[in-house]
DNA sequence: ATCTAAATTTAGGCTTACCTAAAAAATTTA
DNA sequence: TAAATTTTTTAGGTAAGCCTAAATTTAGAT
């Protein structure tokens, strides 16, 4: 039961487990793994064997896979690690908040816990990374944030941008064309009943964006 | 011939030969190079193949291996990775001196020359890192500060520790043990004929040490 | 209830980076 | 210089982590 240590391969599958299980409470599919790791399902079955073999998840045939109490454990400590890097990257590497993903997506696994701890410690302790996501505590304890979305809001409603969930590299650079970013005033000004799309004010300009943008954003309400 | 991206092990033999070649002088032999990395002479000579067929290095069949100009070149950068990483884990993460290098050895793998620029100038672009050991800049420049060492000095002189040549864990512990750290003034009391060790005053204490050990420690006379 | 389509798993393969054992070449010793 | 020793390479294997193609199971549509 030693921890021993990971590979990276099994650390960016527990993670994504972990992220797609929403604080593992759902069971993942095969397919949504697949999907977000860009591997080919068969592979992600391969990883799924490895993984219930170290009782990190749990997973049924055909049915899908849950994340264990040590798996949730751990991938709360990959979580901290990409989120302090990413401070890291951003406060003192002055770094862009949309340049810093893919380098933490490195960074997170170099797994020295005396590492992390002093990183932490140099970075004055801090609750939330650039992308306004919390960062889980040396215990794994993490500020249940979960703000409500821009789609949640209603029409002349306004808010603050807090959170970006998608960090996807497209996402970003969306965002950046619509002028979006953490502390961003949008209004809503209607709701589009065909497809829920949104017409949003930033800076006092229109545009139209997709449901599925407008959830992957979150504001504080004001 | 776009410089693909190389795996951490083809960076960790890059290194390796170079360091061993004595900046590209020197023909490396298999065995040398087994003996550092601690992996087996048959394996070397895969990745010495491997290596070959990049170009990174040049190899004549049961003589040795000699590290090729662009092998030197990425050689250097992987080598200025490492040594930043260490002045950040040293002067901002307050690590020891004695704790740094393992932890460097896998952030040195983490390859964005973005990330390197920023840290360099986030650490103000230090010319040697905590071990005393010059530290390339994005040029590959390196200034060449090849002190004497311990083993260098006649009976009576005086020195100050300026750098320590091996990072092994051993090592380290053993310097640890001998209150040797850079900085330390050492006075060398008497020189033994039998195996050339040598005895020498640290805080007014005499040890004696080997030759291979003086060897291993630069310093600047005074 | 059956037929179809989608999701998942199995089977078989590939590459990387290692290993051991044995063969071949080079070096040292006598 | 021949024999012994050391160094290096070759041959054959393994585990991790991926792939494609084919089989199986489940879920959705009629
Ligand atoms: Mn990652
Ligand atoms: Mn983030
Ligand atoms: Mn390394
Ligand atoms: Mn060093």
């Amino acid at each position: 039961m030693a921890n021993v240590k990971l590979s990276k391969s099994e650390e960016n599958y527990l993670k994504s487990i972990f992220n797609l299980s929403e604080f593992g409470n759902k069971q993942v599919s095969t397919n949504s793994i697949s999907k977000v790791l860009n591997i080919e399902p068969a592979s992600v079955t391969d990883m799924i064997k490895k993984l219930s073999k170290k009782n990190l998840i749990y997973h049924e045939k055909y049915k899908g896979s849950t994340i264990s109490k040590s798996g949730i454990k751990i991938a709360l400590q990959i979580i901290r690690r990409h989120r302090l890097w990413e401070v890291f990257l951003h406060d003192k590497l002055n770094f862009k908040w949309d340049e810093i993903h893919n380098i933490a997506e490195e960074l997170e696994h170099v797994s020295s816990e005396e590492l992390i701890d002093n990183l932490d410690k140099f970075l004055k302790y801090p609750k939330i990374d650039p992308h306004g996501d919390p960062i889980p505590n040396k215990l794994g304890e993490i500020d249940f944030v979960d703000k409500i979305s821009i789609s949640d809001l209603n029409i002349n409603e306004k808010g603050i941008v807090s959170r970006i969930i998608n960090e996807d590299e497209e996402f970003f650079s969306l965002l950046k064309k619509l002028n979006i970013e953490i502390g961003t005033e949008v209004k809503i000004i209607d709701k589009i009943e065909y497809d829920q799309s949104l017409e949003i004010h930033i800076d006092n300009k229109s545009v139209i964006i997709s449901k599925d943008i407008a959830d992957n954003i979150k504001i504080t309400k004001i």
